[in-house]
DNA sequence: AATTTGACCATAA
DNA sequence: GTTATGGCCAAAT
């Protein structure tokens, strides 16, 4: 048993209810990759399109914000997606995490 | 096989 | 508030 680790990290990510956000270093925690944040993101990066059943637009990094991607545009996408889902964000584009952060072990 | 890269994080100064 | 550094893991080159 060592199904891959983006599977462990898909299967975590669905687990973060609607509206609640959770962070990188989270879901790599919960995962069983403590440390490795920035591999969660890059499995997200890997996600298909048109891949519904991973609420990605859930996880943001730790300091409340959406991380900035490569591609111009895709940030303002998932903004929206949270929005619609009545997660606030703050003037500065930032989420109160004490407030939408989703608390699990 | 070795190196580089990436939607990160915690800590230190 | 900012910038720099080291750590972590898998996939792509």
């Amino acid at each position: 048993m060592n199904p891959s680790s983006y599977r462990r990290i898909w299967k975590v990510v669905r687990r973060i209810p609607k509206g609640r956000v959770a962070t990188y270093g989270q879901i790599a925690r919960l995962a069983g990759l403590g440390g490795a944040a920035r591999l969660v993101g890059y499995a997200l990066h890997a996600l298909p399109d048109d891949e519904r059943t991973v609420p990605w637009q859930r996880v943001i990094n730790a300091q409340g914000r959406i991380s900035p991607r490569g591609f111009p545009g895709a940030e303002e996408v998932q903004r929206r997606l949270l929005l619609r889902e009545g997660v606030r964000f703050d003037r500065r584009a930032r989420i109160d995490l004490a407030r939408y952060g989703w608390k699990e072990r």
